[in-house]
DNA sequence: TATTGTTATACTCTATAACTATA
DNA sequence: TATAGTTATAGAGTATAACAATA
């Protein structure tokens, strides 16, 4: 094989080359969750959301009131980097982080009337960009079996 | 549901609740991603080295003479990115960077014999995680559905 | 003693601009 | 003019240590 084709072949398609080589699962899971968020961040900047905030306010929607390091935890976020996180969210009026009465270190977390008709909207993007990776994948037997093998690995 | 049932789903399984509830496909990959990528440096560690590293050696050693731009670009990684990582390899003894005849701004890239058998190392603890991988899907026949479902997001 | 939120800090990864020497 | 390697720098994301208030 001349430089050249191997040259081409080593870069062409953002190294599909290189993962016959390097095979394996690893590789084609960080390109793919690459992929996949960078499509997810460019639909969501329309609304200037992180995918780790969209997440934040669909849990806090899902289980109002619960304590910060509780939300942070279910995300895998460390409770000292939810802080600003937490904050900014607040800042932008979308959430409300409440004394309690029984606990008084910790913050409730609540979406306000603002941070729930937001979330309706993320959402929407949220599920028209779930169709387009169902499409991508073949159909949503295919979704089922990649969530499946997934899961298995975590 | 109580708020004891509920804060005991929301943190079971790192976020297991959260799933059912975001329910797609972009969490399930960083979750599984990084799952996959914490066990690759876990394993790696006892070579002191890291995943790109490791990938930087494989296609080195697949295209001897390649260009650090051209390795640098079939990883995905910024030519600048690319220079401290080169050069510890290479300080390390594991590659070679030599000049080209016909180009003298460029570096080629080569494995040094030290690297080779240190690649060899490198390969067989990887090829024991790939099947830890495929054991953990359930067969070789669900890692390559893995394998083509992921190309496809991708 | 342990936990909650917080600050400070550091390390990795990634991205961009600008320089040099070559082409 | 454009490209290869390089430097500097800045931004995310993530990790740990330590503190005050509270449990």
């Amino acid at each position: 094989m001349s430089p050249a084709t191997a040259a081409a072949k080593l870069t062409d398609e953002a190294g599909v080359q290189l993962e016959e080589s390097l095979g394996l699962i690893g590789y084609r899971l960080r390109r793919a969750q690459l992929s996949v968020f960078q499509r997810f961040a460019a639909v969501f900047e329309t609304l200037a959301i992180r995918p780790a905030e969209y997440a934040v306010l669909v849990l806090v929607d899902d289980s109002p009131g619960r304590k910060q390091s509780e939300i942070a935890a279910a995300l895998g976020i460390k409770r000292a980097n939810f802080v600003a996180l937490a904050q900014g969210l607040e800042a932008r009026g979308l959430i409300e982080r409440l004394n309690i009465a029984s606990d008084r270190r910790a913050n409730a977390l609540h979406l306000t009337p603002v941070g729930r008709s937001f979330l309706a909207r993320a959402r929407a993007l949220h599920d028209e960009l779930e169709r387009e990776f169902i499409e991508r994948l073949g159909g949503p037997a295919k979704r089922e079996q990649l969530l499946d093998l997934l899961q298995r690995l975590t």
